[in-house]
DNA sequence: GCTGTTATGCGTAGACCATACGCAGAACTA
DNA sequence: TAGTTCTGCGTATGGTCTACGCATAACAGC
């Protein structure tokens, strides 16, 4: 969230509000050199090319071949940075749904945009999240999101409460096919014998008599055929939205 | 994951191996004036009072009353250390379904279980995942989820699926609640608070015409009424659980 | 045009962090 | 007793974020 003013009024930090078109640059003093969305693409630049991890103010700077410390003059912290970097990594929200379509199709395809998003751009998954959206584009997607529920018979908490728990499951899903990614690439296995590998290393691992249900799962060679990570995704998704389908009939009959 | 040898087989780091049992203390040298799990227990202690940025290895050493260096005979690295800290942190699964118990009240009693770990312990949330499960107690977690669904109709490529689904849920939700929670302590507004101020907020930013669906949920006072963490928690949980009882009776049918 | 005010750029430095390396000494085997 | 091997850990390297303060640039008012 934010920090607070005495009378307990949540506050943003200054690069937020700017982000907002709030806030007038003051008329004193020497030019600015560099920009605010400047920073945030050189970051995102950085983050796209060699991760997350790679992100430091001194990293930053260079690509901008500015000093360390000028940055601090237009963000308050790397957190901030950070809380920016992720309102342009996912980039404009999918836009409300096309006239006629349903309410499950529609959310169908606002996942699918979070998932892409997720998807090209895995460093989002590593950002700690420290509080709820504030940022203009992540409230464009909440938006897009709740207008996919607008004809339905939910409640309106109801209505936020299916977007969070859509939103949860795309992250995390987009998590762990991002684990196998990263860890391909950092073994040097082949993606597609990660799963397996993987399997082949529980199995050494566990005693069957005291793993029987786990073993059944390995013997049956869950983890060898190598599926389209597509596939578990809508898996998942068509499990969730089959809930909240039940509850959007209960509602209505 | 982990690194490979040769012959492309996983290979487990040493401080992982010894918590499987394996792998023996050779009997030459002094004797070790530490152990891992003294180790672990002391970097799991400072998690506890002081959250998981606090565990650093010199900080975890100074626990134990040893040099910082000394640590790195018994752990490979901080990240193995995060991974044995994540083992004891979820604490032992909470067992199989008791007998006569059916898939929806089991799944729902092991969802409780990892969601009641989660709050107990909120800093497991912080610790970056690497890959799969790998340490004896998280096999066991996903054992005892697996034997809930022993008796029904689903794959066991599904069954698999479905904890997932599970676990990244409970995960993410635990994820929002511990935010709140951390947001007030950082900011010193009433926990009850959080998320009417975080309302204000959003209302003061947006226009209503730009974002009329998200102004409507704001209007509902969705955000006002602070209810109880936990009805969130099942009203997501039986909805996937709804989801999953539909693909049950499909695949029964 | 001069002066005061205010912002900017950024150098320096402090307080952390993980961890590579190497050495002294302890405990075992032969 | 000699040799081997493992432990504890001091030192040092290179990285992190960022607090602070100074020189300078640009404007406002007189």
């Amino acid at each position: 969230m934010a920090a607070t003013t005495d009378d307990n009024e949540p506050v943003l930090p200054p690069a937020i509000e700017n982000a907002w078109g709030l806030r007038d640059r003051p008329p004193k003093g020497p030019r600015p050199g560099m920009s605010v969305p400047a920073i945030v693409d050189a970051a995102v630049r950085v983050a796209d090319a060699d991760g997350l991890a790679a992100v430091s103010m001194s990293r930053v700077a260079k690509e901008l071949g500015a000093a360390t410390m000028a940055l601090y003059r237009y963000v308050g912290s790397k957190d901030e940075l950070l809380m920016l970097m992720v309102d342009v990594g996912y980039g404009p929200s999918p836009g409300p749904p096309p006239p006629g379509t349903d309410w499950r199709a529609g959310l169908t395809r606002w996942a699918w945009a979070e998932h892409d998003a997720l998807r090209q751009r895995s460093w989002l998954l590593h950002v700690p999240i420290t509080g709820p959206p504030i940022t203009p584009q992540q409230l464009g997607w909440m938006e897009d999101g709740l207008r996919c529920l607008d004809g339905s018979t939910l409640a309106e908490s109801e209505k936020m409460s299916v977007l969070l728990l859509l939103t949860g499951y795309v992250r995390n899903e987009a998590t762990l096919t991002s684990q196998v990614a990263e860890g391909s690439r950092a073994t040097g296995v082949e993606p597609s014998e990660m799963m397996p590998a993987y399997g082949r290393l529980v199995a050494r691992l566990i005693d069957p008599a005291r793993f029987p249900a786990l073993h059944r799962v390995l013997a049956a060679g869950v983890l060898n055929q190598d599926d389209d990570p597509d596939d578990e995704f809508t898996f998942g998704l068509d499990r969730i939205l089959d809930g909240v389908e039940a509850l959007i009939q209960r509602r209505a009959g």
